[in-house]
DNA sequence: CTGAAAAAGATAGTATCACTATCTTTACAA
DNA sequence: TTGTAAAGATAGTGATACTATCTTTTTCAG
């Protein structure tokens, strides 16, 4: 079975599709390894077009900045990762088998999605942690919102939300307790490997015990009493 | 009964003091409106210069580049903020008030501490909402944490850590949780205002809500079986 | 197969940014 | 009075973040 998975993106996150040519996939495929690399302050256009071999004025064609660029890969993140879940908890009617599905998602390292073949989702994944939200902490965020370049971002924090009501219909907090979860699974990974004495996960570096300690805040928090 | 409350910073954190000169003092103040205004990225020591009525030159003789000044104003806010848990919560013996006392001091806006005559910490609140994980989600996080560049923020999780840990010295991720209440007090905030969908505030956009919340999520979290 | 249009390549230019260097003036203290 | 540290003034450099324009290549419809 050779199947190709295509995540359509908002038109406002580019000028020009990068799905659709050669260069613009090479833009997505080194622009995340550059990202990854150097990290997103570091990374210009002009090293872009350098490892690319073409030039900066090229790139621009497909992205008005790299700041807009960040937003479309983590719109293509969190599309993505809003597909896993939907294909994980296919035929679960179980919610809290659900909830535990989306944490160890969001939580644990991606292997590699063969069918998106100019992506690696692992490295991606990474650079989500560290940068994923650099993407809304502008001055700019209200208008991006408007184009709904986070759409993606808030589909998969309603999906959350809903499924905490699946469990408790009376919790009070679905929609910030799916934005803490989310966020959370991304900071507990930056503090254990950076800032370590912020977490309760320095020793073993496990990310098994970062999905422990979210799904205790989770059930605790939406237990009935 | 006239106090000056003076924060010791780590020397680490500037290259001459700013808060042994009158321009040092002018820098921390008019570097806060600035960066207020128009957000870290938009800020430049050459717009903060012309404001100040000084030169370029000037500002990078007591700030390396405008990332450690970054993070000289978020740790020195996260030293002022131990220093108001510690004051408010002094005498106390209630483990529970004073995590409450915690929470609504990270969660609702501050009134502006006058003891403290260039600094505006209300101003200051919103900044670190908005910029402040900046300060650490960087490729170089690592030595700037070997410089110390982050004890405050450390120290103040220690603190709310120890205090989970009062509540219930069972509790297995008093750490974890602490610095998840310090980044949701924040990001809730920063959702609640901007994201509203991402929260369960958005009609009333009430900071009291968000204590509600995290009173909730912890205390659900930590209480003993 | 041809011709038009779209995409990509090549090159250049500009304003701003992120510094560094140096020289002069001011302030204040020994 | 003189030495020193801070501040001011000015200049310069290489990189960044674009924009513009012109040429070449590719595509694909007729």
């Amino acid at each position: 079975m050779d199947i190709q998975l295509k995540i359509n993106m908002n038109e406002k996150l580019f000028l020009r599709d990068p799905e659709q040519s050669e260069l613009g996939k090479k833009i997505i495929l080194h622009s995340i390894h550059l990202i990854h690399k150097n990290g997103f302050e570091a990374f210009t256009f002009k090293k872009l077009a350098l490892v690319i071999g073409t030039t900066e004025a090229g790139i621009y064609r497909y992205f008005e900045n790299k700041h807009r660029l960040l937003i479309y890969l983590t719109a293509w993140y969190w599309s993505w990762l809003e597909y896993q879940v939907t294909f994980q908890i296919n035929n679960i009617d179980d919610p809290i088998f659900k909830l535990k599905t989306v944490i160890k998602l969001l939580a644990t390292s991606l292997e590699n999605d063969n069918n998106t073949l100019y992506v690696d989702e692992s490295i991606l994944h990474q650079i989500i942690i560290t940068e994923g939200t650099k993407a809304y902490l502008t001055k700019r965020v209200s208008e991006d919102n408007k184009d709904h370049l986070f759409k993606p971002y808030k589909d998969l924090c309603a999906v959350i939300g809903n499924m905490i009501l699946e469990c408790n219909p009376n919790y009070k907090y679905p929609k910030s307790l799916a934005s803490t979860i989310i966020e959370m699974a991304h900071f507990q990974n930056f503090f254990m490997n950076n800032l370590p004495s912020l977490t309760d996960f320095g020793q073993e570096k496990n990310e098994t015990e970062i999905v422990s300690f979210l799904e205790d805040l989770v059930f605790s928090s939406i237990k009935k009493p």
